[in-house]
DNA sequence: GTAATTTCTTAATCTAGGTTAATCTTTGTT
DNA sequence: AACAAAGATTAACCTAGATTAAGAAATTAC
């Protein structure tokens, strides 16, 4: 367990590791991404300061998620700890619910929906990321976001 | 904790409530699901034989899923204990591990890619649940799911 | 400070999947 | 067996968002 200083664009973790750490984020932003089989990226997850981020796989599981960098941070790197040990679960927990939360939007929200909520739920986000990071986010492209921010405005 | 008898049809909890349940199935199957501000219902999870299905809220947060028997079935409700105890992270860990996937599976597969990835990993379920379940549960209407699966046997 | 690269926007076109509605099939009930 | 109710299929039409492409704006690099 220790903390390290990454520079913006460090790549942490790529898929197909085993072993892989848990990254605690004391200052920046990092994030969590996969590439499908037609080369798109996905963002999985953004994090920052004082957010945890991890692929859920099991120390001997291969990881699924790339972890890098989106701004010069500096991150505490845990040893998975699978064990019965005294490990918290409050933050997994809590980590299940956002993902429930995020399952449950996918399915049922149009990406309007999905942007609006992103914007109350993230507001400082928004400032720190490129528009088609956020895109990849919610499951659109940059396109289909410009144009929805775009309607947004008029209508108001 | 204790076991119980559940008729199929049965709610075990609703949307809202407080103080939920883990409910671990012997036999038969369980489902979580929500309904949408549209009133459209979407499949969380199904939950068969060995499986263990809950809502991620702690003990105090109120649930966002419903969870019935779809066939009869004998179940062990278990309290949620949130505390150091001494819990078993393994399940909770493989359940998020199951959440990951299915995200990036909505964010980069089409729906044929989708039920094609959901026949393979649980056979078993297709032959037990109407389609139109499956459909909800892969988050496209019965009718689509109608028109993939004629176009999958006209293919072969 | 200018070139080079990355990001954002706009517009035209295309397509997967949604909606509606009618018909057919299966399952359940008495 | 006969009816009712629930589920599945089909077809015509519609729409949200993808794709492609080209230009404008913003960042980054030298």
């Amino acid at each position: 367990m220790k903390q390290i200083k990454v520079k913006k664009g460090t790549i942490l973790q790529t898929v197909g590791e085993v072993d892989t750490k848990v990254y605690h984020v004391k200052s920046g932003l990092l994030r969590s991404y996969t590439i499908d089989n037609k080369g798109k990226e996905h963002i999985f997850l953004f994090a920052p300061e004082g957010w945890t981020i991890a692929d859920s796989a099991t120390s001997e599981e291969k990881s699924e998620l790339f972890i890098d960098a989106l701004e010069d941070s500096l991150v505490i790197k845990v040893k998975k700890n699978i064990d019965k040990e005294k490990q918290n679960i409050k933050p997994i927990l809590k980590r299940v619910l956002v993902l429930q939360k995020r399952i449950i939007m996918l399915m049922s929200s149009s990406a309007i929906e999905r942007y609006n909520h992103f914007v109350k739920t993230y507001p400082d986000i928004i400032q720190r990321v490129p528009q088609k990071m956020i895109a990849s986010y919610l499951g659109i492209t940059p396109e289909a976001l410009s144009k929805i921010k775009n309607k947004k405005i008029n209508k108001s």
